[in-house]
Parts: structure tokens; sequence; C-alpha cells
DNA sequence: AAACAATTGTTGTTACAACAACAAAAGTAA
DNA sequence: TTACTTTTGTTGTTGTAACAACAATTGTTT
């Protein structure tokens, strides 16, 4: 890391076009098959799929969203027939957020498109690279967050 | 790579917390030192401050965004009086984008700010691992690709 | 030259991120 | 209990991404 432009490529590296292009055909993927769910309202479901009838908030932690993201894609989530809101009878702030049928049945089929999406995505690389980058990015994650 | 948990974890690792993380960090260096910029404008300026007066389309290619967002970005760091569009005399359909007076300025300010970041993001990780994340990214991005 | 195709930039639309400000409820301390 | 603090979710605003559709211009083919 020497010059301007290397900077300017580990930025590229670090939020640039392999991230984009991953979204990009996974989104393509998910369109070619009939689902209609944006990456964002995946990664939601995905959590409740581990833990049905959580908390917004608890959906905000898992999925590095905050509360204001949260709230709009419940909103949108729930206007598309695959989550309802209901109130926590023990603590009136919190909602608890249910999986529809709908949000239930589609578990497979969009899992089944997400694996293969990443398989995809890393044919050819050996597991030690990838838990290299695994490392590296926790580490990136620490040093940044101290702050 | 065995169970769904971790194709969400290799999802996340890509698209997830550590690239969110850079960029509020640099967002925050950014304000806190007086410079308003997104960092989206910024990969914007960088180009420009290596290439002064190009096209549209070049500012897409280089920043990996496609033409509409590069058309919306530039109206707005017009507005801010970072840069200029003076249509190309060459060639009708084109607008070659100049950098203003105060987009020339700040570069050095906002280099070091984004050095700084850098720097303070890949602490103590070796460069041989860097150099790994970069490899496994730009096979990663090539898998992608061919699709 | 004329017809067709490709390129460049714009506009419209929907969805999300980030941040600030806020209200309601719950927790805590006096 | 009352007052203060924290937590949870919502709304407002600005900025960007992705995609489709389009106009103007340029390039290509015949």
């Amino acid at each position: 890391m020497q010059s301007i432009l290397e900077y300017q490529d580990f930025y590229n590296l670090l939020t640039g076009r392999t991230p984009q292009a991953f979204n990009r055909v996974l989104n393509k993927n998910f369109r070619q098959n009939g689902v209609e769910l944006t990456k964002e309202q995946w990664s939601i479901l995905a959590v409740l799929w581990e833990n049905d009838g959580c908390s917004q908030q608890y959906l905000a932690d898992k999925s590095f969203r905050d509360r204001p993201s949260v709230t709009r894609l419940i909103d949108n989530m729930e206007k598309d027939g695959l989550v309802d809101r209901k109130p926590d009878v023990n603590d009136r702030r919190s909602n608890l957020i249910f999986l529809t049928k709908k949000g239930k049945q589609i578990q497979e089929k969009v899992m089944n498109l997400v694996n293969a999406t990443v398989e995809e995505s890393i044919k050819g690389i050996s597991v030690e690279n990838i838990v290299t980058v695994k490392e590296v990015f926790h580490k990136i994650y620490q040093n940044l967050e101290v702050k």
C-alpha cells in the first residue's frame, strides 16, 4: 500500500465491483426463477427462518441494519404478504415479526438459489483462501469498530 | 461450505457488515473534517483526479456504475460546485466532465482522509493476506462475470 | 444515400441506506 | 411515586442503486 491508486484500489476491493457483481447475479437468479425478493428482504427472511417471531431490533442486529431500515423493509414485506407484525404482549414497545405461509414456503427455493450463486462465485477458490478472506474481514471490522 | 448458515455467512462476508463499517467510518471521517462528500461522489472525484475532462460513460466504467447513476451523481456534484458539464464538440452525444477549482482543491485533504481510513482498517494485517483477498475477489468477479 | 444498429445520456420508478428527530413504553434512581 | 434514562419503533429527508424506456447522435451496412 504505497500510492494513492492503491488506496483507491483497496476501497474498491472492499466496497466495489465484486460485492456489486454478486448482488447483481443474485438478483438476476431470483428474478429468472420467479422469486420476487430483494437481497435485503432475503437477508431478513434468513434471520426469520432461523428464529421466527423475533423483534425488529433483533432483525436489525442480525442483518447489520439500523432500526429505520428494518421498519421500512418490514413495511414492504408485510405488503408483499411475506411477514406479519404482531404486538409483543410482554413489551408494548416491541413488535414480533412472524413468517406467513408464503414466507415459509419460499425458503427452500430461495436457499437453493443463494447456495447455487455462492457456489458459482467461489468455484476454483481453495478453502484456505476463503478462510483467509474471512479472517481479514473480521480483523478489518474489529479495527474499524474499536474506534 | 456445508450448511445453509455458512452460505449466509459467505453472503454477509461479501456484502455485509465489513464493507458497511468501512463506508460508515469513511463517511464519519469526512464529516468530522468538514468534507461534505458522499463516498460515491468521492469515487467519481478519484477518477477525475486521474483523468480530468472525461466522459460520463468513462466515469461509469471506472467507478463500476451504470449510466443513470452517473447522470445523477454528476447532477448533484454540479449543484455542489465540484464539477462542470461541457458538451463534447467532437461527439455531440457526449458530455465532458471537468473539475472546478473547488473539486481540485479538496483532493489532498480527501485523499489524506481516505488513506488514513484504509490504513486504520488494515492495521495488523499482513501484505500476503491482503494480496490473497485481492486475488480471491478477482476470481469471484471473474466467476460471476463469465455468466 | 438510406436503413438499421450501437452508443451516450436522460428521465421515471421502486427500493434501500443513513442520519436526525420524535413518541411511546419500560427501566432505574431519587 | 416521581423524575430521569434507555429502549423500541416510526417518520422525514436526502442520496444512491437498479432497471426500463426513451431521445439524440453516431457508426455501419447495403
